[in-house]
DNA sequence: GACATATTTAGACGTTTGTATAAATATCTA
DNA sequence: TAGATATTTATACAAACGTCTAAATATGTC
């Protein structure tokens, strides 16, 4: 299990960004908006994010969209279970 | 779902201690010695796993019993699994 | 080409983090 | 009480992090 995915999952607003990206796919813009800090200061953190494999990127015109990468996701899932889960996934 | 869950699980020595609970509960003398680094910085990041109620103590004479709370990983499984788990429970 | 919009990159700055050493606290044994 | 062992707490410091502003890059429109 790669170190930069739990650092990126380590800041808040990188998880809220996370959550955004569940409902839709949205453009660095849509997303930025979404918070009181500078866009460049999100901007740092899709980086972060997609460094991480967690979300991936399509350019579409002047446009970037982001998209959740659902399966490292699982992976992450898996990683709990597997280690830690106890009786965790008895009732899953 | 706590902001010094995510922080506690974004170092590499913090979760290779919680993979050693996982096998059986250890004082801090003898998971201090698994790794290359002071004791007292393995008890600093024993004391942020415990912060973040990822481990529970228990005092037996000079010696500190750590044990693997298993219930907040269940939580972190189900964090995961709700919000981004997409299909990832189908197979589970 | 020139200009507007969308996004990232560069550089700076204060805060947090991980580590170390030294001192403090707690328990056990004699 | 004195001394040994186990562990934490205090303090310091370099590295990493999150944020900012300004500049750079990319695309679309005129």
């Amino acid at each position: 299990m790669d170190d930069s995915l739990f650092r990126a999952l380590a800041d808040p607003t990188r998880r809220k960004i996370l959550e955004l990206l569940t409902e839709k796919d949205r453009t660095a813009g849509e997303i930025a908006e979404q918070f009181p800090i500078a866009f460049a200061s999100v901007s740092h953190h899709l980086g972060v994010l997609k460094a991480a494999d967690l979300v991936t990127t399509e350019r579409e015109g002047q446009f970037i969209r982001y998209r959740l990468n659902t399966t490292v996701f699982q992976e992450v899932v898996r990683y709990f279970m597997t280690r830690f889960g106890g009786e965790g996934d008895k009732h899953a």
